[in-house]
DNA sequence: ACCAGTGGAGAACGTGCGTTCTCCGGTAGT
DNA sequence: ACTACCGGAGAACGCACGTTCTCCACTGGT
């Protein structure tokens, strides 16, 4: 096995049972198992946990933004499109919130790698939305929309939460 | 020690910890350490650690929302009195976010009791803020736009949020 | 066929922590 | 004063897990 493709098949299985089941519950040797590198190449590639979780969240802060800017992008970027995409982000099956948050929660005091990753990650967004809408006031508004929606969606498994947000999106930024 | 001083002072002890550390970072240990209640009181007081997190958890509820509660009267029960009492709380020195999407983070599978407060603890902020405005779905537009500043703040460390959400509400309370 | 080296499987180690157990000093009742 | 008990201090236990170590099968070159 490659050493990239090594790295690719942790990831992968980083992701899937740190979204899923959080970072503190998952094991090295849960991800070893699931990814089939052995745990001397997993620590030859990662030395340690928090490198693991620094580079999963990373991944998955690009692909996240990547699907959600694509989305939207084909909606003409508008910027209600994101609350669209959000609904179907929340109905999807393993749908458990949103992986940044959820580390914060984990982590009293994250590694330095971690919290860069979970701060730089809520700054992409933010950056991204005053891209989308004129006016960074309107567009910060949205961006708290857009993390309450989800961590009600999360908490109460309702992706209806995503509509409410979109109601209050279309208002503000009429008024904007 | 009466039976029911042992009880506040472990409370008092767990949420100072937990809170600021997080739930899995305090050892009980630290938690006898802190209260000065014995380890065996303590595990007759609360037979497992869940059962300590999940009384965290309750009072932590009833004496937020009341904080919330008598600050919104105060001011004839005003709905943007709301986001100023968020911006307080985001700039107290100990401020780290929402106890409850914390803890919502911290356990992929949380035990049935904990889960339960957390979802308690979102239906009884939800159900206040229903009462507050007149409209459901303005109060839920409310209560998304305060959970996002709350997860933003806590992230950022910028108490700001609170006003650029309270800057939203007035939009969506004028247009409700 | 032999040998050096690479990589994998899994044992082993150390630590932290939830929970339980042991022991002992103090105290109340006689 | 003696005894029976209550509660506290902290040791002990069991387990989980991050990290490292050991051993061995296999491969490629001669």
């Amino acid at each position: 096995m490659t050493p990239t493709e090594a790295t690719d098949r942790l990831l992968e299985a980083a992701e899937e049972l740190f979204y899923a089941h959080g970072v503190q519950a998952v094991g090295m040797d849960a991800v070893r198992a699931r990814s089939g590198v052995s745990l001397k190449r997993l620590y030859q590639t990662f030395p340690a946990k928090n490198d693991l979780v620094e580079a999963y969240l990373r991944r998955r802060d690009e692909r996240w933004r990547a699907s959600l800017r694509e989305f939207v992008h084909a909606r003409g970027d508008d910027p209600l499109a994101v609350f669209d995409w959000l609904r179907n982000w929340f109905s999807e099956p393993g749908f458990r919130g949103c992986a940044f948050i959820n580390s914060f929660g984990e982590f009293g005091e994250p590694a330095p790698g971690v919290a860069a990753a979970i701060r730089e990650h809520k700054d992409q967004v933010r950056a991204y939305l005053r891209g989308l809408v004129s006016g960074e006031t309107v567009a910060d508004q949205l961006f708290s929309l857009v993390e309450g929606a989800t961590v009600l969606a999360a908490i109460t498994g309702n992706p209806g939460e995503a509509s409410t947000a979109r109601e209050a999106a279309k208002v503000l930024l009429a008024q904007g």
